[in-house]
Parts: structure tokens; C-alpha cells; sequence
DNA sequence: CAAAATATGGAGGTCATCTCCATTTGTCAA
DNA sequence: TTGACAAATGGAGATGACCTCCATATTTTG
């Protein structure tokens, strides 16, 4: 896919300067307060490097999207490989919410982004969205749960979430989704 | 509230026209890549106008997002009052699916305005939410819907629906969230 | 160490957004 | 109807964010 060409040692340091400036300023969530030209200041380069690096907003968040999406699919894979698969799944969809609670500034410029133009970040969420297929997979295996929806369904339920963090009762009302969505999964009718 | 000062004619007239306008552009999915003066122009109004009316997009936004909500809640208290209360809920929130699926564009852009500053619209959903809650509690009230989820989750759950539209399987993992917060509500434990 | 390749930064062009006000249109009382 | 006041209009132009471009600086290579 991205045929990474080895970077040149300053291009590669400032590179990681803008993507964790970027995640600072995200999870404060200033990002979109914030003119574009003025990121690159505080990240201490010239506006000619930042386009350089990053063409668009898009593209920064979704550097900063990469090591996000990299966490937690080890979570996944570390969760399948020590819990039964169902268990693993009702963990990690909770942690999944502890994850965005921690992470508020985070989770809503990153739903807004997703939200916006999706091609970008879409691509960047495969490996998330294949580590929650693999998770339900296993745990329909297993028996656990349905057969008869799609691991989408709950990558849809789980962007609702994200994306509403703004709710006064948000934390409760996640949580009760997550309920919803793993209960729901154990009928098969 | 909106305390409504009584509109000048050619005000009402130019108002109208342009929440029209927008909700055409709206449902063709073409609102963020038109520049606001020409959406004036389009509208047969000046820019001067249009500000005055709407200052920013998404106070037009919220507009025609008004339109919308008055319809669905019309939908839902019709469903309410000739359909037993677990029926109603399920109805609804099926047509729901169909409604966004409908409306691609419309749902889209709103879902964006949405995750964007929430501020705007959320005062503007409202009355959905209130009338989703109802649904929900007359289902508790019947004993067909279990009593320890808030009404918020189903509003969540829709609102990823809504906001992941552009997924590929789209309508099929929209039919999946609601038959899983469905299910997930019918049992108590 | 010289030359080639690569990266830098910030001045300035471009273009969407929004403001402002001279003019037009609507309202209402006489 | 008409005059006078209030309300609304529209579009020219100021503003300021975004992005490009290239002379200069830094790194790598032979």
C-alpha cells in the first residue's frame, strides 16, 4: 500500500513533532479554533513543512488516528488471546467507552473528521473495524452470539457513541448502549 | 423561548425561499462544496441577505433540520396512538432507517453540522429526542421494553446510523443496529 | 569535501467569508 | 391615497485563512 520511502532525519523529526503536537491539541480539543498556519508556529515549523507533511487537516488527524487505531487493535488481539470470546468482546466494547471518556477532545474532533470526508479516515479505521469483526467472529463461533447481523452494526453502534459525546448524559448513556448492543447480540431471536 | 417578532413580508417570503433552497441542496449532498455567497445567488437573494436571515451555515442548517423533526415527531405520535407501545417503538425506528435512507444527502450533512458544533442542532433535536423518550417509556410502561436503559441510547444508536452513512453496506448494518437495540431492549436482563 | 538530493520557512497570492450602508420595499396612520 | 417611518435588501469591498512557491539551508552520498 504506502510504499515508505525512507525519510530524510530532520523531514522524520519534524514529522513526529506535528503529529504529537497534533494529538496534544486534539485531545484539548482546540483543533478546529485553531487557523492552520498558527499549528505549524506552535509546532515550531514553517507553514511550508506542515503542508509538505500534511496537505489537509484530514491527513493530520489521520496520522494521529494511526497510533489510536494501532492501540487498540493490540488491546483486541491481546483481549481474544487471553478471555473467552465472549467476555473478550463485552471487555473490549467497554473499554472502548473508558477509551473515548478518556479521550474527549480526541473522540469528537476525530468523529467530526470522520463525519466530514470520510474517504480518509475510513481507510484508516479498517484495522479497527477488523479487529471488532474478528471479536464477533470468535465469539459466534463459540456460540455466543448471532449469526445473523453484522460486525458492522456494532462499528456503527460504537461511532454513534463517539460521535455524541456531547450529551449531558453521555457516559451513562453509552454505557447503556454498549448493554443494548451485547444483549442484544446474545438472542439469536 | 424564540420569542417570534413578527416577520415583514418580503422578510418571510425571502426566509422561506431560502430554507427551500438549502433543503434541496441538502438532499443532493452538494452543501459543503458551494460557497455560501453563491448558495445566495442560487437562492435568487443577496449575500447581505442571507446573512441576515442565517448568519452561519448551520443556523440554516438547523432550519431546515426543523422541518425534519417536526415531521418525524408527527410520525411518532401517530404510531403512538394507534399501535400498541413495543409495535410503535419497532415502527419507528424502522422508518427511521428508511427515512435516512431516503434523505442521503440530508442525513449527511446534518450528521456533519452535527458532530461539528453540536450546539445549534441539538437544540434542535430536541423534540425528537422527547419524542423517542416517549416511545420508549410507554414500552417500559407496557412491560415490554426493560426499564434500566435510558431512551438516550436509542438516540445514540441512531445517531451512528445517521452518521456512518457513506459505509458501504450501509443499509443492511443500519437494519443490524435495530434489530440489536431492539432485541437488547426487550430483555430485562 | 564537494556535489547532489532533500527539506525548510515564510512572504505573498488567491479566494471564501462576512460587513456595511445607500437604496428599495413594505407598513400604517391620517 | 399619500407621506413618513421602519424594515429589509443586495452587492461592493474589507478581512483574513489557506496554500504555493522558491531562494536558502541541511543532510546524504560518492
Amino acid at each position: 500500500m504506502t510504499a515508505d520511502k525512507p525519510l530524510r532525519a530532520d523531514a522524520q523529526r519534524n514529522r513526529d513533532v506535528l503529529i504529537a503536537k497534533a494529538r496534544e491539541i486534539f485531545d484539548a480539543g482546540d483543533f478546529f479554533d485553531l487557523r492552520f498556519d498558527d499549528f505549524a508556529r506552535l509546532a515550531g515549523v514553517g507553514t511550508g513543512t506542515l503542508y509538505r507533511h500534511f496537505p489537509t487537516r484530514e491527513t493530520l488527524a489521520e496520522a494521529v488516528y494511526h497510533g489510536e487505531v494501532a492501540a487498540l487493535c493490540d488491546r483486541a488481539r491481546q483481549l481474544q488471546a487471553t478471555l473467552p470470546a465472549a467476555e473478550a468482546l463485552a471487555t473490549f466494547l467497554r473499554g472502548m467507552v473508558d477509551h473515548i471518556a478518556a479521550h474527549e477532545g480526541l473522540a469528537r474532533t476525530l468523529a467530526t473528521l470522520m463525519a466530514d470526508r470520510s474517504g480518509a479516515l475510513a481507510e484508516g479505521s479498517w484495522a479497527l473495524e477488523q479487529a471488532v469483526t474478528d471479536l464477533v467472529a470468535a465469539a459466534v463461533q463459540d456460540g455466543a452470539v448471532r449469526d445473523d447481523v453484522d460486525a458492522g452494526a456494532v462499528l456503527m453502534a460504537l461511532h454513534g457513541i463517539g460521535a455524541a459525546h456531547d450529551r449531558p448524559g453521555w457516559r451513562a448513556e453509552a454505557d447503556d448502549v454498549i448493554t443494548l448492543v451485547l444483549d442484544g447480540l446474545r438472542r439469536p431471536l
